[in-house]
DNA sequence: TCTGGGGTCCTAGGACCC
DNA sequence: TCTGGGGTCCTAGGACCC
């Protein structure tokens, strides 16, 4: 906790349902619903006019529909959000360096770093005013609610409090006597589940939650969120304001309107979901490890189930036969109502790999056996080839020369082999993953030199 | 025809290594 | 012939967030 209150939290007001009203003035003053509106869908944003009637976030399009049947359905547009979006981030930029996104309508703002004459109270409320204005300028109407504090618990709860359209600045030293009132469920990452808990022990406001001991904490909701809720009943949080965090996974799912029952239709989706998986990847230069397969049955059972390759990869195919192989360990009689395929374990390769190469070239031979790797001819070798290891390489997994053609072919164990066509002055070509006993493994030839593949 | 989609983080057990 | 202990990686599932 710092000794001002310098995190500001931001949140635009019902945002894809504000966005939408601006852009449709028929729509202003109305309630509007964005979410899905098929049959299963639910709600993401209602307006404000909307919640009048009962109509909240996660709540089914279904139920909304029967609440307010005279909202605005809609199912959404993203361009457009994404657009607004970064107007308002870029405004909070302009304002501090350290801005961190939590999400299309949400940011943290370090106002310490905003080149203010001081951090009093009086002076960051004018500033964050001046924020709010400068959102509804730029947004062509948006309005923002706003929290100011002493860290970014404090902030967070602190935009919740005058919803929508308000600020409050929690006066440092006033933190615990504004929390301790409050139900324990105001305290992000404090859900249904550990409501539940807390309340079985007893416990329902922070209060109440501040005189548990954290070993009690700990034995109640397990250690990580138990410390976790043992610091922030105490307003303790020194949680750094983190521009630019790391993309760690990139997912497509899809609920289908009636249950799937289909194995080659299941297989067709999840071929599809992979290759929009890879493109999203290529297109932020990223490359995964680790392939997921989530699958929902028809009675909202959720399995998930995963497989990591030895190197990264963004190659759809590569994805879509791991998916699709992972599909197939599934007993999916019954129906399935959602299918998704996911990629984790996120790096870049290609940089990674080059790394790897100038570092074995200027260190001459690395530590590993020499008879893994095998030996190149030293008449084309030198300027041809590259050590056909992957930076992620380790003792214990094959390199084999490939006997068909240019380029090289290893794998490793856990039943998946993996090959990958480079030269000394081509690009490495996409990473291709196999399980073993995969007949496409066989027929797999490296791209020709007069065509060397993309990427 | 209750219950989206895209994420993050945590837990727990087993494999494996030293 | 009785059973280490820590560390890391992988997998599956769950809670939570917007």
């Amino acid at each position: 906790m710092r000794p001002h209150a310098s995190v500001l939290h931001l949140d635009l007001d019902a945002f894809f349902a504000a966005v939408e009203q601006r852009d449709k003035p028929s729509l202003r003053g109305k309630p509007v619903v964005v979410g899905g509106t098929g049959g299963r869908g639910v709600v993401s944003t209602a307006s404000y006019e909307a919640r009048v009637f009962g109509v909240r976030s996660a709540m089914s399009t279904r139920e909304a529909r029967a609440r307010c049947p005279n909202a605005a359905y809609l199912s959404g547009r993203f361009e457009a959000y994404r657009a607004t979006s970064a107007q308002v981030m870029r405004v909070l930029r302009e304002c501090s360096p350290l801005v961190e996104p939590l999400s299309l309508d949400e940011a943290f703002v370090d106002l310490a770093e905003a080149g203010l004459p001081d951090l009093e109270v009086a002076t960051v409320t004018a500033l964050a005013e001046e924020l709010r204005t400068r959102v509804r300028e730029v947004t062509g109407g948006l309005t923002a609610s706003v929290g100011v504090a002493s860290s970014k618990f404090l902030a967070k709860i602190a935009s919740d409090l005058r919803k929508p359209d308000g600020l409050v600045v929690i006066e440092p030293g006033t933190e615990l006597e504004l929390l301790r009132p409050l139900h324990v469920s105001v305290i992000p990452g404090v859900g249904p589940a550990t409501v539940e808990r807390l309340r079985r022990a007893g416990v329902h406001t922070v209060a109440e939650l501040e005189r548990v001991s954290q070993e009690e904490l700990v034995r109640l909701v397990g250690k990580a969120q138990g410390q976790g809720l043992f610091h922030l009943a105490r307003a303790e949080d020194d949680r750094a304001v983190v521009p630019d965090r790391e993309t760690k996974s990139v997912s497509v799912e899809g609920t289908y309107e009636s249950d799937l029952t289909d194995r080659a239709q299941m297989s067709a989706i999840v071929t599809r979901q992979a290759g929009e998986v890879a493109q999203r990847l290529r297109t932020s230069g990223l490359s995964g490890r680790t392939v997921s397969l989530k699958v929902r049955l028809y009675d909202f059972t959720t399995l998930s189930r995963s497989s990591t390759l030895p190197a990264p990869t963004d190659d759809p195919a590569t994805v879509a036969r791991l998916a699709r192989s992972l599909l197939e360990d599934l007993d999916t009689s019954g129906g399935v109502r959602l299918l998704g395929v996911g990629v984790s374990g996120l790096a870049d390769w290609i940089q990674d790999d080059l790394f790897a190469a100038v570092e074995d070239a200027e260190s001459g031979t690395p530590e590993e056996p020499a008879d893994a790797v095998p030996a190149v001819d030293p008449g084309q070798a030198g300027a041809r080839w590259r050590d056909p290891r992957p930076a992620s390489w380790a003792p214990g997994m094959d390199v084999v020369h490939a006997e068909h053609g240019r380029g090289w072919v290893w794998g490793s164990g856990r039943g998946v082999v993996t090959v990958r066509f480079e030269t000394a002055d081509t690009p490495p070509g996409p990473v291709r993953s196999f399980r073993a006993d995969d007949p496409d493994l066989a027929r797999w030839r490296p791209p020709s030199e007069e065509q060397p593949e993309e990427q």
